[in-house]
DNA sequence: AAGTGGTCTAGACCACCTA
DNA sequence: AGGTGGTCTAGACCACTTT
């Protein structure tokens, strides 16, 4: 009832949905509802339709009609208040979400990505270090310092470091590693409980600099990381250098979209 | 029968739920898996029971069950696969995620927050605030800088330009303005459809640094933000900078709660 | 009391993947 | 063909808010 192979001709009801479409119903609501908000038709700070209301005036049940607000609510375009009612968001800057998106769909590729070793060797934990690992005095840690390369170009600049547990191998499994396939231990990869990011800027220090060939001193984003193991021990430390071109962290709040 | 008033005895069954219970069956549902996933139970990379067989596990219909595995999804926790079935995520820092929480748990009170107008002007819009805006030549903006406090210490500096319209008294509006119900023009806080953020690093200037009490030359947060209105035309512009210290962007992945 | 969003059921059918 | 997630229905009842 939903899909329709039998023809290609495409009924465009005023202000109703296509059941016989590929496109659900949910969303096609949700859509005919965002070029209301986008239009000035529901402004911001008014009131929707109730649920019923929407699931009477499309025909669908009120399960369904719920489904598509529910869309609305997930891109934050609007606000549930239970007992009063569906209100249109006014933008506010505080609520916005920066996510890695562009550094995801780089990796996603894994083509023109590959792999430096820097550095890598065993260490005695700084105090830096030992806090952030909760370690004993003197401990020994393994560090690593990887450049990532996109199309041979220098772009992420990358330090971490790792309890030296003495029960494995752990330098030549490091410098196997694939930031490609999660960016630490491949064989850990499934070992870690949680993780911890921290997003900071930063200035380009001189070791730093040379290696991603660029200028000292310019402003870059300093990632953070702490990861977990299933004892909620931190087991692995580190960050990333990267500069904002390589990284855009863009948010965009209200209608971009669907005229 | 969601509810039971008439007794607080709480019966805890093995593996199963409260029906009783005030918490939602989904949410409880929910936690439970969280809870194999913590421990391990259900290791990362693997895959969770189908949705029917934990509808019937837990004796409940396979919309709740799936809500609740809706709801682990929603915190990044499984993937969902067509065809394929429900698996537990391994950790990726690619889809770390950053809001301003810190910031919106500030202005949220309300209280201890003010603001401090250090210029308000109409100027001739540079090339720079041209582009951004999409003025013509010799077009002029008004131009107004703020200072936010939080407990009469410097918080945030401000720097908008908006369109300078003779309709109205543009620059009274803005001195008037309460970053708090919004940010910018307390008459027009709805009358924007759309607004677009970069988060970029950046290093401290002069200017700034005096107006922050802050050493110049620091690392801090250039939040910049364009504002649209319902013609799609660009209307007001600017940035923000502040400290990482007063705006931590932190992001969490895997399982932080629920022993 | 009436209206709103929130939860829940017991089915049905569809789209997709694997075998 | 059988299993999995995805959509949808037509009802029911609950919790909260406003009148």
């Amino acid at each position: 009832m939903k899909a329709n192979n039998t023809t290609s001709l495409k009924l465009l009801p005023e202000d109703g949905i296509d059941k016989n479409s590929y496109v659900p119903a949910y969303v096609q609501v949700a859509n005919l509802l965002k070029q209301k908000i986008s239009k000035g038709i529901y402004q911001p700070g008014s009131q929707l339709p109730s649920e019923a209301a929407i699931a009477n005036s499309f025909q669908i049940s009120a399960m369904t009609a719920r489904q598509a607000i529910g869309l609305l609510a997930e891109e934050g375009l609007i606000d549930r208040i239970q007992g009063r009612g569906t209100f249109v968001k006014i933008l506010q800057f505080t609520s916005s979400n920066f996510g890695l998106d562009s550094l995801a769909r780089i990796f996603a590729t894994e083509d023109d990505i590959s792999i430096r070793i820097i550095e890598a060797s065993v260490q005695l934990a700084t105090e830096d270090i030992k806090n952030r690992l909760r370690l004993e005095s003197k401990s020994s840690v393994i560090l690593v310092k990887r450049l990532v390369l996109h199309q041979n170009e220098p772009l992420i600049y990358q330090i971490s470091y790792a309890l030296a547990d003495p029960e494995s191998p752990f330098v030549e499994t490091m410098l196997e590693t694939n930031v490609l396939t999660g960016f630490l231990l491949k064989k850990d990869l499934n070992s870690f409980k949680k993780a911890e990011f921290k997003l900071l800027p930063a200035c380009l220090q001189p070791e730093e600099a040379e290696t991603l060939h660029l200028p000292a001193g310019e402003s870059v984003f300093k990632l953070e990381h702490i990861y977990y193991d299933f004892n909620d021990s931190p087991a692995a430390c580190g960050w990333f250098i990267i500069t904002p071109e390589k990284m855009p962290l863009v948010c965009r709040l209200g209608v971009w979209s669907y005229e």
